[in-house]
DNA sequence: CAGAATAAGTCAACAAGACTGCCGTAATCC
DNA sequence: GGATTACGGCAGTCTTGTTGACTTATTCTG
């Protein structure tokens, strides 16, 4: 108001920046989520066979108190979806050699199956993306949405799975 | 495997990155909605009604399908949100002027208050966010984020909302 | 101007996926 | 040997999504 001529107010910019990204997030999940949204459906499954599905595989022999921590649900929520998904054959349970209270989650054959199903649409929804906006963009992306996420589970994004010694 | 000294393997990074990916956008979101739907839940609330009160503050005198077509939701399922948000007094109609079908929608004070308090806690996390990773890296999330979203949205999140014209 | 199309809303029924609270069992830790 | 932990089960509730069918008011169109 000052100077119209020096251009926009950096308050205005801030505001205007920042909705912009809640934005993005809204819609780039939205969209991230409706393809396997969709096949799910078909065989009766919901977003959150998805998740377990897909962090059941990302980490081979996981228990089931790290898949709660990962997604943040309660155990009876996780306990019916993963009921359903060990009772059709898509996951397997064994005890754990170091404790067997644990019962240490796989993906069976049926299951590998779904997950690579599920996850191509997003990972080909990424390669696009990631080829379009370029390495520079892509470093950024990252950044960003590491300071957005909460700092505990950065250890899981930062390095990838190694085996976990259980057997 | 044919040559170990010849650094990681390309297809293998390649997935390993777009894994991240996924994992990345899995996690900022499960964190970016814990907040708002913590304060939600006091008042009754869940997420829908925040996702209603934002693009209508964003919006003011949006339509009820325009609303829809960004939410990409169900008639049936906004109108029971919606309803209660104009019922309790954070959302008023109106008949549009050049269309007296249309019931434009927008924030009461209250309804403003609320939006204020909820987008609070996303605009602070993105605000960190962004700080901490600088110019750069806040236009790689958002070209990496436009790539991901379906394009017909693009033109939502590229231009602030003017003025609509309807009064 | 009559009929089709559109904007919005309504009722009913249903399902997924979250939640709380409580209890039980087996294994481990101290 | 008693407390704790890992896991599972049952019952009930809530939000938010869905489909399908129908109504009303208004606008558009041939």
């Amino acid at each position: 108001m000052a100077d119209p001529k020096s251009g926009p107010n950096p308050l205005f910019l801030r505001e205007e920046e920042l909705r912009q990204g809640i934005e993005l997030m809204f819609y780039a999940y939205r969209d991230f989520t409706a393809e396997p949204d969709e096949i799910l459906s078909e065989i009766g499954f919901g977003r959150a066979h998805h998740r377990a599905v897909y962090f059941i595989g990302r980490y081979p022999g996981i228990t089931v108190s790290e898949l709660l921590e990962i997604l943040q649900i309660t155990k009876q929520s996780l306990s019916r979806v993963l009921g359903q998904l060990v009772q059709l054959g898509y996951v397997t349970q064994r005890p754990g050699a170091r404790d067997r209270r644990q019962r240490l989650l796989e993906l069976a054959e049926k299951g590998r199956v779904l997950e690579q199903r599920l996850t191509d649409t997003q990972r080909q929804r990424f390669a696009r993306a990631y080829r379009r906006a370029g390495a520079e963009a892509v470093a950024g992306f990252r950044t960003v949405l590491m300071g957005i996420m909460e700092e505990k589970d950065l250890k899981r994004v930062q390095r990838p799975p190694e085996d976990s010694g259980r057997k």
